[in-house]
Parts: C-alpha cells; structure tokens; sequence
DNA sequence: TATGAATGAGGATTCATTCAT
DNA sequence: AATGAATGAATCCTCATTCAT
C-alpha cells in the first residue's frame, strides 16, 4: 500500500502540471515536453503513468469529476430539507475547492473536445447524469412534478453557463461571489 | 464589382466548409487539406482566401456573429414593448436560422480557444457585449433597476450554456424547442 | 521592326527588376511574385516573357554578360598597345557602366548556381573563356610564352574573386577605385 | 563526458553529411530529408541537433572555419622567417586537409548566402579579418607599410578567387597545384 | 498581351511516442 | 522508475506554374 502510494502521488502531480499547463497554453497547443516541463519530468515519465496525451486529459477530468463528487457528498450529508439540499449541490459547483479560473479552462477545452472523443464524451455524460440525479431528487420536493424536469435543465444550464464564461479572457472568477449569484438565481427561478 | 462578388461567393463557400468540416472532426484535429476536400478545392485556395488555418476560424466565427446579429435586428424591428423587445433578442440565438447542431459545435469550439488567440478573444467580447447592451436596455424597463444587470447576466449564461449543451453527444438539437424552453424560463426569472 | 521593340523594351525592364530584387532579397530567396511587384507587372507577364524562375536568371545572366562584352570592345578598339589592351579588358571588369554592388550580388549567386545547371554552366564557360581568349591574346606579347597561362590565371582569378568580396556586407563598391587597385595589381604582377 | 562525446559525434556526423549533399545537390536545392539520407538519420534528428536548415549551414560552416584555424595554426607554429609565415597562412587555405571540390562547393554557396543572413555574414566577416590579421602581421615585415594593405587584400582576393573557381563545373581541383600556383603568385606580386 | 485566381506538389518543421540505458 | 535521444508520420504553408478572361 505504501507503494501504491507513491505512484498516486506522482499521478496527482502530474494532473496538478496540467491543469497549470492547459489554463496557460491550452491543451491542444500544449506538447507532451511542456507539461513534462511544468511537471519537473520528462516525456517518457508521463507516458510511463499515462500512457499517451489523450489518456492523460481523460486523468485529469476524472480527478476534477472525482473533486466535484468529493465536495457534493460532504455537503449534501450536512443537508436536512430539500432547499438545503438543493443548494448544497449547487453551492458544491462554485465551491473554491476547485471553482477556479484553472478548472474553468480545463472544463470547457474538456466540454469542446467531448463530442470527438468516445472516453471523453463518457465521462461528460457520467457527471452530466449524476448532477442531475441530484438535482432532481431535490427539486420534485419542491416544485410540481411537471415542472421539476425543465427546472433541473435550467438550473445545469445556468451552472455549465458560469463554467464557460469564467475561462474567457478579462472575467474574474471568484467562487464566493458566483455562490451567491446562483443563489440569487435559484431564489429567482424557484418563486 | 462581380470580380468582388465571385471572391465573396468563394469565401462564403470555403466558411460553410469549414462549419460542416469542423462539426464532423472538431477544428482542432482537421487538416487543411480535409478543410479543402469539403470545399472541393485545394490547399492552396484556403490559403490564398483566408492565409492560414487561424485565420478561418476567426472568418468563420464573424460570419456567424453576423448571422446572428441579422437575425437579432430583423426581430428588434418587429417588437414593440420592452418584453417583446426581451423575446426577440432570447428567441433569436435560437432561430433555426442559424441555431444548429453545427453552429454549436464551431461556437463551443471557437469558446475554449477565445482565451488563448487575440483576434477570438476580441470576436468572443465583440459578441458578448453588443448582446448584453441589447437586452440591457429591454431588461431596465421590465425589471427594477438594481436587478437589470445580475438578471441580464443570468440570462446570458442561460443562453451560453444552452449553446455549450447543444454540442454534446446524445443531445438533440430543436430550434423551436429550445425558444419555447427560453421562453418559459424567462417566464420563471421575471416572475 | 517596331513590334520587336516593344517586346524587348519589355524585357529589359523585367532584368532591372529582377537585378534589383536579386540584390535586394538573394534570387533563391525571392518568389515570382515578388519580382513581379518589383517591375510593377504580373507573375503572369514573367511566365509569358521568360517562362519560368530558372529562365528568368539565365536570361539576366546573359544581359550582365553581354553588358561586359560590349564595354570591354569599346575599350579594345580604343587601345593600341599590348599593354593598353590588357588593361582594357580589365578596367572594362570594374567599369562603372555595369560593376556595382547589385551586378555583384547576382553574378555570385550566379557562381553558386552554376555548377548544379547545365545553362547556367554554359553561360559561366562562355564568359570565362572570352575573358581568358582576349586576356593572353594581349598578355602573350607582354610575359614570356611559358608564362603568359599562369598569369592569366591569376589575373582572372584576381578579377573574380574582386567580384566575389564586392557583394559581401559591410563592403563599399567603388568602380574608380577598382579599376585603380587592379591597374596597380597588374603593375606589381608584371613586374 | 562520455554522453558530450556521444553527441559531439552526431554532429559531426550530420555536418559531412551536409558537405556531401551540398557538393552534390547544392544547398538550396537539397531537402532537409536528402540530407538525413546522406547521414542515415531522420529528419527529426537533425532539427534535434540544429534546430533548422539555416542553423545547419552555419554549423557547417563554423566547423569548415575552425578546420581552416587549426590547419593555419599547425603550419605558422612552425614557421620562423616573415615569408615562411605569409606562405603558412597562404598554403594553409589550401592544404588539401580541407581544400577539395567539396569544400569549395559549400564556401561558394557560404558566400553567396552571407549578404542575406546574418549569423553566415558574422562567420564570413569573422574568417576574413582572422585570414587578414595573419596576413597583414607578416606582410608588414616584407613590403614597405604603405603597400602591406593593397597587398593583403591582393592576396585575400586570390585565394577567394581561387575557392571560388574551383567550384565551377570541368574545374580539377588539386590542392598540391593550387599551392604551387600559389607560391609562384606570391613570388610575382612581391618582386 | 496582360492579369491574377486557382492549383497542388513539395518542403520545413513539429511532436507524440518509443526504447535503450 | 526515470530519462531523453531518436524517430518519422503528419501538417501547415509556400510558391512556381497554368489558364480562363
């Protein structure tokens, strides 16, 4: 186990590099020697750990997919009514644990590759499906049933939207802020 | 002046192209050469026309905003209160003619580059701000004032995140029910 | 008569430009469409009057050449003695009618491209054995008979190699001083 | 050090390489690819070790230079009279360690090249006062000061001039010859 | 004659990937 | 485990040449 362990650690490192190295570069102009750059290693290490540079974005939005689901289950266990739970999962989106600028880029240079990638695309469609899942549990205890399926695409709608626009050039990202905006949103939105 | 319009007819050919081209392969991964094979034309000829790979998306992506603006103006004509005004500005991003499967691809894909190329990251605010101003000035007199800005917001991440949605594997792409879907949250936001 | 001048004048105008342009940019360097904007024409003229690159530096080859020939019968007829004869055939090398920077800069890259085409290798043959003809016609009454072969040689290769460091960067190209270094290296040479 | 070594060989090994090709197909005209044949490399590894064509050529040529210094050097070490070291540095440029068709070939193409790029143009002016510093050094104690730079230059421009005609096409070039033309040349021009 | 749009073969360069060490 | 030298397929772009007007 404690084997185990060091290799993860190196995997978590090497995920960390590309996330730094895809925000600056973005992932299609970046090579395989510049990420090995920022990760302090060489090419043929992230092949030893990755395999290739496909696989190796596919790693990393399993860890930002994993992070996501990490911090939605620690808030949603503190969640007692159906509105708290609701924000939970929400306020889990923007949560500065990993709402950032960095995984703002990351996602959606993610999101454009997706439709061209069958790994891709299947990871999209598992955290599309559980947010979902989620959210809709949610919401049918709080709006009528007819309504609760419309809202939850709004309300991903609004939450993918956010996610877009805070990589563009001269947004600043700040999760606090972006809580409270949904917040006010779903005030809105909910009556 | 038909010399100009034989020129003008190649560029729009060779931009049509490109949308049909980069639907199928994604922008990033298509060849010049498979550019011009959609076009029926040679390399040479994208060359010529645009001077580089760069270049037509950026061609691309003005011709599409301009799309857009046409069809945002041919509805702000014909509306005559503030809500109406509202509508048209919402149900043109999502007319059919222009709101495709296609459109969506190229404009997800032009999004996660906008960041990292100067003249997209001009185009991207080109577009993000002559939008804002239009339904700023519908939302000011439907709304009270200190909610015009954080509602416009709102709905422009609406709409940016329907575009961004549209692209994805599995999705179904239907013009008239996206309007319907953004009338009924507009419904919703503005009580 | 008349019709042919046209078509010449034409011509001439086109080896200025190509001179010009080869001095300016190297002829390897420069494109056709280049040398098309330096003689204000079209690259569809060039094809039409040399057809094609290589021709066009054949052909600018054989006007230098030609320019050479007539100055130095011009200063042949002129001269009496051996002697005289010998310096005009060398003081015609470095006549200011057509030795300058930009005659030098194409004659080298003429030298350079010779050996590796067969026009170009006529050409060179052809102007080095006139030089040589009338250099010993003269020189065989001046040295002595088993002398007069390597002299020439070393007269010829003096003149070339004047040509070969004229056109290097940071080297001013004067045609009086020239004419007056190599009237001097004669004296040294003939005793 | 083993690894510099390595390396080192490579390089040297990509550089004759380069003089071949040249010889046989002219710089220009040869492609980054024949060259690789020539070396029985790819082509990636000459961009690995040089970084372009351009680079390539002014590698070349760096290394054809220092052959030219250290044979100089071999042969001024042991001279001891104003002469022996004026016909050392004389005889050095064509000793047949490094004066061949082949070297000619590249030196020629060296020059005609220099006017338009700046690294070769540094390396030519840094080998023409290097060749002139020796000269002028020994030529001062021969001929009266007032003739030591005519005369140098005299010289230089028969060497260059030589380089330059040994590459013409039907040219032998034989290194003893060319040094005993030499010689005799010198004897001529300084009495 | 003159033009310049269109072509496409050809070339320099890049870069993911491999593999010997 | 880690490295980075070596590879060569793949791609963008250039440019001589053609040809319809």
């Amino acid at each position: 186990m404690a084997r185990k362990k060091i290799s993860d650690l190196r995997r978590t490192e090497l995920i960390e590099a590309v996330i730094d190295a895809t925000h600056e570069h973005s992932f299609a102009a970046l090579t395989v020697a510049q990420i090995a750059e920022f990760a302090q290693t060489s090419t043929g290490s992230i092949h030893y750990y990755f395999g290739g540079k496909d696989a190796l974005l596919a790693a990393t939005m399993r860890h930002l997919l994993d992070r996501l689901k990490v911090v939605t289950i620690e808030r949603l266990v503190k969640a007692t009514t159906p509105r708290e739970r609701l924000d939970a999962i929400v306020l889990a989106n923007f949560d500065d644990a990993f709402f950032s600028k960095k995984s703002c880029s990351v996602w959606v240079q993610f999101w454009a590759m997706a439709p061209y990638s069958e790994p891709l695309a299947r990871l999209q469609v598992l955290n599309q499906s559980r947010v979902r899942s989620n959210l809709l549990h949610a919401l049918k205890q709080i709006v009528p049933a007819n309504q609760a399926s419309q809202c939850c695409t709004a309300i991903q709608t609004y939450m993918d939207g956010i996610w877009l626009r805070s990589c563009q050039t001269g947004i600043a990202v700040d999760a606090g802020k972006s809580q409270q905006d949904a917040m006010t949103f779903l005030d809105r939105l909910l009556v």
